[in-house]
DNA sequence: CTGGTAATTTGAAATATTTTGAAAGATATT
DNA sequence: AATATCTTTCAAAATATTTCAAATTACCAG
């Protein structure tokens, strides 16, 4: 097989990596009858668009090491920030308090970092965050029920909201997809914003929990507008005129 | 089985190890065709990595969710064990079948051993069952909801009674804390005896997981007589009149 | 179009690094 | 004590990187 230059190459590696899941230099060498040298060249530009995974002998099309653990892998991105807005958040948390914690990564690392004094109930969709807080024993969760989506931890529909019409607390911890200040909070599944909607209701102040990142973001199920929460709590990745525009609405922004 | 490169091979021992919750030096040799140092290299890096624990003569799996020992512990002992029982009772399972997964470590191993062909529908309390079956895009998870005991990972109270009112199912797989010939079945908890009885009653067959080291105790809390269900599934620790008695009893009894 | 220069691409050769397993000794398990 | 498993050491083999010069291509003024 003889290429006509670098473009028809790289394009060849390309779709033999997706057909058989992986390459190697010295087959590639024969196929496109160039050098391993090439070839190397080849893969370390492919590497640095992040189209493929070098490793010694070759190429995956994926890192190995973050086989189906998509939660997961959100979870390490941001995990300082993300660590940062947990604590902040946790100590806003009163001696036998009563609170609600919504799915998302934010509210995972919240729930890491709730170690309270006194008594503490907290009501759950999201199963990590359940499992997180079982190990201690002064707090009290209730799980709600209902479906479990792929890929997310957290139940929705009807069965979790009727759960929540027994209960009134005093904070609702809200972890989004996205905020956009025209368009408001909003999360990838339109079932998850609707039960977020019912959590609101159910809780007497909602606050936010939202790296930077998710500022300008749009998902695609709206939970409510900016007005209708009471706090954010985000890291400095922020812009000024986003807090701005955040505090004229009403909504108090905290910045850790 | 001839690996491409170290990438591959890594890629092939965590699957393997996510399937069946651990692997072992000597089989990974002869399937992957390396040397048992390389093997003892891999895990090493994999273990550095966070993404698997180390132990003689092979490796498990790193369980994120790895909260209360008492669990922990037992869920090690026996693995093998429970292992197998787990694979036999999904062998159980058809397709499109609709079934209720009750809590206990047995049940873990079956949720794991769970690769549905068809569509599958799971009504479960037990949170780390929950977590293993959502990776599965195929099966759907109803997670009941409730009050989560300490040191339990599974939900208890009259939220998840009232949800299973709404669905009838085919099979129950139970695991319990003792199985007395005379006494019956029994868990440590009283209301978690209470909730599996009502789970019986929403499924058509009951089918007990127990490892042999389960026959003769007494938990607190009983959930039915043996003459209540349908099959246990155990391993070859019991002893032929144990088996025996179940059978005059009407349990079909199946060693593993 | 032509001829010349600059930039890019390529591979041979030399060098460096990584991977691997055999062997030997240490450690753990029963 | 006997056996299986583990770690270390070391050398060979495979793979990568670097360097440099030749080949190719791109570009542009005349």
């Amino acid at each position: 097989m003889s290429m006509i230059n670098i473009a028809e190459r790289h394009k060849f590696i390309l779709s033999k990596l997706h057909e058989k899941g992986y390459v190697n230099v010295l087959e590639l060498c024969k196929e496109l009858d160039v050098s391993g040298v090439t070839i190397r060249k080849d893969l370390k530009l492919l590497e640095d668009k992040a189209l493929l995974y070098r490793s010694h002998g070759g190429a995956t099309v994926q890192n190995p090491y973050t086989i189906d653990k998509p939660v997961n892998e959100k979870e390490n991105i941001r995990r300082e920030e993300k660590n940062l807005i947990g604590q902040t958040a946790a100590a806003l948390i009163v001696p036998n308090d009563a609170i609600i914690i919504a799915s998302g990564t934010s509210v995972l690392s919240l729930a890491k970092n709730i170690h309270p004094k006194g008594h503490l109930t907290v009501i759950t969709g999201a199963l990590n965050v359940a499992l997180e807080l079982l190990r201690r024993p002064e707090i009290e969760v209730i799980q709600l029920g209902g479906h479990l989506r792929n890929s997310s931890t957290s139940v929705t529909g009807t069965y979790a909201e009727k759960i929540l019409e027994d209960f009134s607390c005093s904070k609702l911890f809200l972890g989004v997809d996205g905020i956009d200040l025209e368009f408001g909070l909003t999360t990838t599944n339109i079932m998850e914003a609707h039960l977020n909607q019912k959590m609101m209701a159910t809780a007497q102040k909602t606050i936010v929990l939202a790296d930077s990142s998710k500022f300008g973001k749009r998902g695609f199920g709206r939970i409510c507008g900016l007005e209708d929460i009471d706090e954010v709590i985000t890291d400095n990745g922020i812009s000024a005129h986003v807090v701005k525009r955040m505090e004229d609405l009403g909504v108090k922004v905290t910045v850790v």
